[in-house]
DNA sequence: CGCCTTTGACCGGCGC
DNA sequence: GCGCCGGTCAAAGGCG
């Protein structure tokens, strides 16, 4: 953690107040928020008495089995119970050793002998007991004891089994009856929730484009694509169900898919990348030495460099090849204002090579995460040539190993970001294009900071944090939409435009995973699993509506939204550090550090708060 | 001594 | 085929 000087942020802190699922933006109305929380409300809440429900309904029915097992077991009475028959009937474990505890001590007793008894009429209370079903029913309103006794009395317990069975079966049936209502009260809600989060983006969008009269291509593009999510929007209300793009590529979808969100999620599971590297670098982080020349046939498996595009367009390459390489190249560029030689992100790095990039005067810096051997994650770091105030991070491949939340935050910042790229960026011909189309449509908000890049050699997020989202958002007044953080350190949100990155970036993704297919809702669950947070059990095929349910459960992801803090931990740092007016962000320290990049050994705690320190920065490479 | 940065060399892809 | 370029390696040296 303290490694590195530049840029830092408390993950905790994020992390606290930024688990609300909401998404809201600036143009949502009160009554249209409150109504897009009862939605999600009732939404989950019929969700789960759905589950409920079809779990009573696919489990083994323990109400039919119920009489079933007691007849084995009045078939067992002479000594040979078998009580393992019971154990699912927990319900009744009382009365079961009752009559157990009734059985065993007529056992003790000769049988014939509890007969004869009986049949005198004789003192034996045991033997009366034990084989009159009639006190036992009177007793119990189950029908198991009656059952353990119908070896005396088989006629009338027949018959009460039978009308137990009959009631039992309403019961199921009644059950299911509601249970289908409750499935299309579901649906319906679903529906709704989904129509108004369209129509949600439809105003927003609209009124955007009010604030910006059309001034380029762009806007033209937004407007076009506007109408083409209109479009959407209304088929979607034609068909009553959201049904999944089908423009983007769904090579996603299967096991790749898994990978790919193990690979990516927060904790960054070994399964994702290791499975993408060669045995021969799993040799090298099992050794956890250097990887050296005779490495080299297999360097571009865990490099960037561009050969890798080849392995990916081989035609020969399955589809799980093709998705490991994608994400293998896929970058998430973060450009991020600061005078800092390198953004803090939590991890520590190694620098391993500085090369003079063409086009750029400052240098290039590739670092390597060196937190776990093997560790295929890499990152460079270069000034922006334009303004080299602006420095650009570009992250490259998954941890392999535990996080400390300081680093999850950025992690995730960036798998999320790459896992928004390649649900929409896959080897198909127009996935950049569609990425791009997405970047601009469905990020209406956020145009202008998240953007995918399809003139580079890889697929590129990029997330400029360097400039507002929207300025028009921000010039509206800070109670017209209230903040989802619960705590008092949300308050130093207010008001600052960096509150709603991860409402917006969360929007996106939202709006990002509805179109981009199931495969999403596959990734997106299996990462938020990883993660190690629970999800509602996937509904029965049929009736789910897994992108809404998935997309919410990804937001709602403290994670997922602590990775968004990430960027804008970024955005108020260097505000912190270049401005000096954003001090009332906690725990936000803008370090500018006197020493290397990332030894962390001397930290100078941002005193200079106007940032212009830039002398302490002079051993970065850019400077 | 271990870890880090520096830096020149090397490698592979790509365009001409 | 050649050169350019991006990316990587690894020896050398510095630092705590």
């Amino acid at each position: 953690m303290a490694k590195g000087s530049g840029l830092s942020f408390d993950p905790d802190r994020i992390g606290l107040f930024l688990h609300k699922p909401t998404v809201i933006n600036s143009f949502q109305q009160e009554n249209n928020k409150n109504f897009h929380h009862l939605l999600y409300y009732h939404h989950h809440k019929l969700k789960q008495e759905t589950r409920a429900l079809m779990e009573m309904e696919s489990s083994p029915p323990t109400t039919i089995q119920f009489p079933v097992n007691l007849n084995c077991t009045h078939h067992d009475q002479d000594g040979h119970n078998n009580s393992s028959d019971h154990q699912e009937m927990d319900f009744f474990a009382d009365k079961k050793l009752d009559a157990d505890q009734s059985k065993a001590d007529a056992n003790t007793i000769n049988d014939a002998d509890a007969d004869r008894k009986d049949l005198s009429g004789g003192p034996s209370e045991l033997g009366f007991n034990v084989n009159t079903g009639l006190h036992l029913l009177t007793a119990n309103t189950s029908s198991d004891q009656s059952i353990v006794d119908d070896g005396i009395s088989p006629h009338s317990d027949d018959k009460r089994a039978k009308s137990e069975l009959a009631v039992l079966q309403a019961e199921l049936e009644r059950l299911n009856g509601e249970n289908r209502r409750l499935r299309e009260v579901l649906n319906q809600v679903t529906n709704n929730y989904n129509n108004l989060q369209m129509h949600l983006m439809t105003v927003m969008q609209q009124q955007q484009q009010q604030d910006h009269p059309k001034t380029d291509n762009t806007s033209d593009d937004q407007e076009n694509e506007g109408k083409v999510l209109e479009g959407i929007n209304t088929k979607h209300h034609q068909n009553g169900l959201m049904v999944p793009r089908q423009f983007m590529d769904l090579g996603l979808a299967g096991p790749t898919a898994d990978t790919d969100v193990a690979s990516l999620s927060s904790s960054e599971g070994r399964s994702g990348r290791e499975r993408s590297r060669s045995p021969k670098n799993n040799i090298e982080a099992s050794t956890g030495g250097s990887n050296g020349r005779e490495d080299s046939p297999d360097k571009s498996s865990q490099g960037w460099g561009p050969n890798k595009v080849q392995r990916l367009n081989h035609p020969s390459k399955n589809v799980d090849q093709a998705t490991e390489a994608t994400m293998r190249k896929a970058r998430v560029s973060v450009r991020a204002r600061s005078e800092a030689p390198m953004i803090t992100d939590g991890c520590q790095w190694r620098k391993y090579g500085q090369k003079m990039a063409k086009g750029n005067p400052c240098p290039r810096a590739y670092y390597r995460c060196t937190m776990a051997a093997g560790c295929p994650v890499r990152k460079q770091v270069q000034r922006c040539a334009e303004d080299r105030t602006i420095l650009i991070t570009t992250y490259e491949g998954n941890h392999n190993h535990p996080l400390p939340p300081a680093a999850m935050a950025m992690a995730s910042t960036t798998s999320s970001a790459a896992r928004m790229l390649l649900s929409g960026s896959m080897p198909s011909a127009d996935g950049l294009m569609n990425s791009n189309f997405l970047a601009r449509t469905l990020l209406p908000c956020s145009s202008s900071m998240a953007t995918i890049s399809a003139s580079a050699p890889f697929p590129t997020v990029t997330l400029d944090l360097t400039q507002n989202p929207n300025p028009l958002q921000f010039q509206r007044p800070p109670n017209q939409f209230q903040l989802p953080f619960p705590n008092n350190a949300s308050q130093n949100f207010v008001g600052n435009p960096a509150a709603l990155l991860p409402q917006i970036f969360g929007q996106a993704l939202y709006n990002q995973s509805k179109f981009s297919g199931l495969q999403m809702s596959q990734d997106s669950e299996a990462a938020a699993a990883h993660m190690g947070h629970q999800l509602p059990p996937p509904l029965h095929q049929g009736q789910q509506n897994p992108l809404a349910d998935t997309v919410t459960a990804l937001t709602a992801d403290p994670n997922f939204t602590a990775a968004l803090a990430a960027a804008i931990t970024s955005l108020i740092g260097n505000s912190h550090s270049n401005n000096a007016t954003n001090s009332n962000i906690p725990n936000i320290t803008t370090t500018t550090g006197t020493t290397s990049n990332n030894n962390g050994s001397v930290t100078t705690s941002a005193n200079n708060s106007n940032g212009n320190n830039k002398v302490l920065n002079s051993r970065f490479p850019g400077n």
